[in-house]
Parts: C-alpha cells; sequence; structure tokens
DNA sequence: GAAAAGAACGAACGATCGTGCTATTTTAAA
DNA sequence: TTTAAAATAGCACGATCGTTCGTTCTTTTC
C-alpha cells in the first residue's frame, strides 16, 4: 500500500498558508513576503510555516503556482467553455479585466514579472513559462477567430496578442494608480477598436 | 553671506552613488535595494552612504527622483523640441520605447508602479506624480495633433494616451521576458495602427 | 595657514531575516 | 487503542537590515 505523503489536515493547512501568502504578495510583492511575517498572517509559528516549503524559494514558488492555479480556474476555464471565434476571444480578455478588478492589491503574477524578469532563476522561469502559456492560449483563440471569417485572414496573432497584453497592463496600472471605472472603460474601447481594426 | 549646505565634492558623491543605486534598483527594485549593497556597490562605508539620504525613505525618493530627472532629459525634453502635431507625439512614444530599451535591466520607475501602487506613501506619492505628468504631457501633444487636424476632431485624448501607455508597458514586458527586437517591432506596429485609427 | 564645516568611517544597537535542530502535539492507519 | 508518521512549536544560529553615535579625514572659507 501506498503512504500518503501528507495528511488531510497538512494539506488543507499548506493552503491556508497559501492563501494568506497570496494575499500578502499582492501588497509587497514576492520579494517583500517575509516567513516571520507570513507566520503571523496564519497564525501559527515561522517553523510551522517553514516545514511546509522546504525553503523560501519553494514558499514563492507555491504562490507563483496558486496564483496560476486560480487563474486558470478564474479565466482561462470559462474561457474555453465559451464558442470559438470572438467569444472566447473576448471572454479570455474580459476575464483578465474581472481578474485585475478582484484582485484589489494586485496581481502577484504580474507583478512578480517585474520582480523577477531581470533576475534569473526559478521564480522567473515560472513567470515566464505562465506568461507563455497565456500568449499560446491568446494566440489559439485569435487564429480560431481567423479560421472562422471573423477576424482577417492577415491578421498577425503575435502582433494581436501584444495589444490586448498591453491593454491589460495599461488597465492594472491606471486601475490602481487612477480610476479604477474610467480605466476599465478604456480598456474595453480599447479591446472593441482592436477587435474592429481586424474584422474584415 | 550664504553658507552652502554641501560641498562640490559631497554633491558629486551623492550623485554618483544614485547612479549605482538607480542600477541597483534596475535589478532589484527600490525595495530590494539595501544600503550595504549600496555601499559595496559604491565602494563606501554603510554610514557614509547613508548619512547622505538620512533614512532609506528619502534614499528611495532620491533615486526616483534621479530617474524621473533622466526620464525628463532622455524622453521629454527632445520630445518638446519637435514641432507640435504627430511628429512630437510619435516622438514621446519612440522616446519612451528607447528609454525601456535603454534600461536593459527594467525601468526602476515602472517597476515602483508595481512596488507601490498598494502602498500609500511619498514613495507611491512620487510614482502617481510621475505618471500624472506624463498623461498630462501626451494628452496635451495628442491635443495639438487633433487642433492641427493630424488626428480626428473626435478623438479622445485620455483613450489614446491610455493605449500609448498600454503598448508601452506590453514592450517594457516582451522585451524583458521574450525577444526585444519582436518586441521592438510589435510596439512599432501598434503605435502606427493606432495613429491611423485615429486620423481623418 | 587657521578655523570651521562637511564628508566619510568604524563600531555597535536592536530587529528581523531564512534556516536548522529537537521536542511535543496531532493526525491517520493498524 | 496502540503505534508510526506527520504537523507544529520552540529555540537558537549567523547574517543582514536600517539606524545612531562618536571619531577622523577632507574640503572649504576666512
Amino acid at each position: 500500500m501506498v503512504v500518503a505523503a501528507t495528511t488531510d489536515k497538512g494539506t488543507a493547512t499548506r493552503e491556508m498558508i497559501l492563501g494568506r501568502a497570496y494575499a500578502l504578495a499582492s501588497r509587497k510583492g514576492l520579494e517583500g513576503l517575509s516567513i516571520g511575517e507570513l507566520a503571523m498572517a496564519a497564525k501559527m509559528s515561522k517553523s510551522g510555516v517553514f516545514a511546509h516549503f522546504g525553503s523560501r524559494e519553494e514558499l514563492q514558488l507555491a504562490v507563483l503556482e496558486f496564483g496560476a492555479q486560480h487563474f486558470g480556474e478564474r479565466v482561462f476555464m470559462p474561457a474555453l467553455r465559451e464558442k470559438r471565434g470572438l467569444p472566447r476571444l473576448r471572454a479570455i480578455a474580459h476575464g483578465w479585466f474581472d481578474w485585475v478588478r478582484e484582485n484589489r492589491h494586485g496581481c502577484p503574477l504580474l507583478a512578480s514579472v517585474n520582480e523577477y524578469d531581470a533576475r534569473p532563476g526559478p521564480q522567473r522561469d515560472r513567470v515566464v513559462a505562465f506568461m507563455d502559456q497565456w500568449r499560446g492560449i491568446t494566440a489559439r483563440a485569435i487564429s480560431l477567430a481567423v479560421e472562422m471569417g471573423e477576424l482577417r485572414a492577415d491578421t498577425d496573432t503575435r502582433q494581436f496578442a501584444f495589444e490586448i497584453l498591453g491593454i491589460t497592463l495599461a488597465l492594472n496600472q491606471d486601475t490602481r494608480l487612477f480610476d479604477p471605472k474610467q480605466a476599465r472603460a478604456q480598456a474595453d474601447r480599447a479591446l472593441e477598436r482592436l477587435i474592429t481594426a481586424y474584422s474584415r
């Protein structure tokens, strides 16, 4: 028989810790996340928290994984249930727009891009993989819209994805620096203008 | 007679320190910048460096000021020498694109937006002021292009500026995560498409 | 050149960092 | 219910953090 490596309660606690860590990382970034502070937030001892991950780096990677998991469930999966073409493409974009609003103090995934883009290591690798996954899924959704004739045949999918990324990053920034509602309206308008431009 | 608060050599050293601090902050962020590490980079003692700023927060603000100053000289001033309308608008955008490339390990100003957007305090205030300055200058350049008839009369300047911001942020991200040249080409194309869309 | 002011250093502070080690408590399987 | 394993706590470590203080060296002013 196989002996479980962890206990039910163990994984539950780990998930609880990751939730707190995600919230803390939203405000202070993954590099600003300390085990002592996390332990206080989780009402546990430092060593108790530490034992779940084995190192600070593993904790950071776990938080990234936690975020990627939730993003997938909240953005990708609903979008992939939409029908091919523009509906699915809009769902990807709007899902991300909503995600930006919901993560009120910032999305740790996007924040981590800025923290690790110039720092080689597993964290950067994870972030690159995440952004690459997004690009792949989005590019495919665009391609399908092209195949269905909803976008022009000469549409450059990479270019299109690049511009959606830009709209989202501007939304992400203006949401927290200035007026969230206005930022969202601008993002929506930019997206529709983009789609129109590539429509036949 | 007025007694100078600082010595010539003093300000020179301070500028040297800020240069190293800017470089360090490019890689580790303003929050990842430590005085001990900065002292090593400047080949000075910790207390020697510290005395120039009085606190870590003042050091961070000085680095932000240093970056804003250089950005103004490198991007805003050349652009304001271009003639009104699209030439000036393009100069603002391309100047920023170039700036992203030149700051190879990241622009501390843009990185600081992500570090401080959810953390009230002087650093956040400074970053907001900087982005607000950019928005103001860019919006005015757009307005002038409208007045000169180069852009449609019903052009929404805020919307336009929002989209330029997005293009730059996407460029900033893709430059360091993926292929810089491709990212730059995509940014240029996005900008031209944007201008075309708002042209009569 | 003397006197005053500023710049830089060295040492130390309390606090916190990540991490290890050992004990104790709690959970899951027999 | 006993027993082995896993989860958690407690404590201590060396390192580094920002900051303070007193001293020394260097620059400026008269």
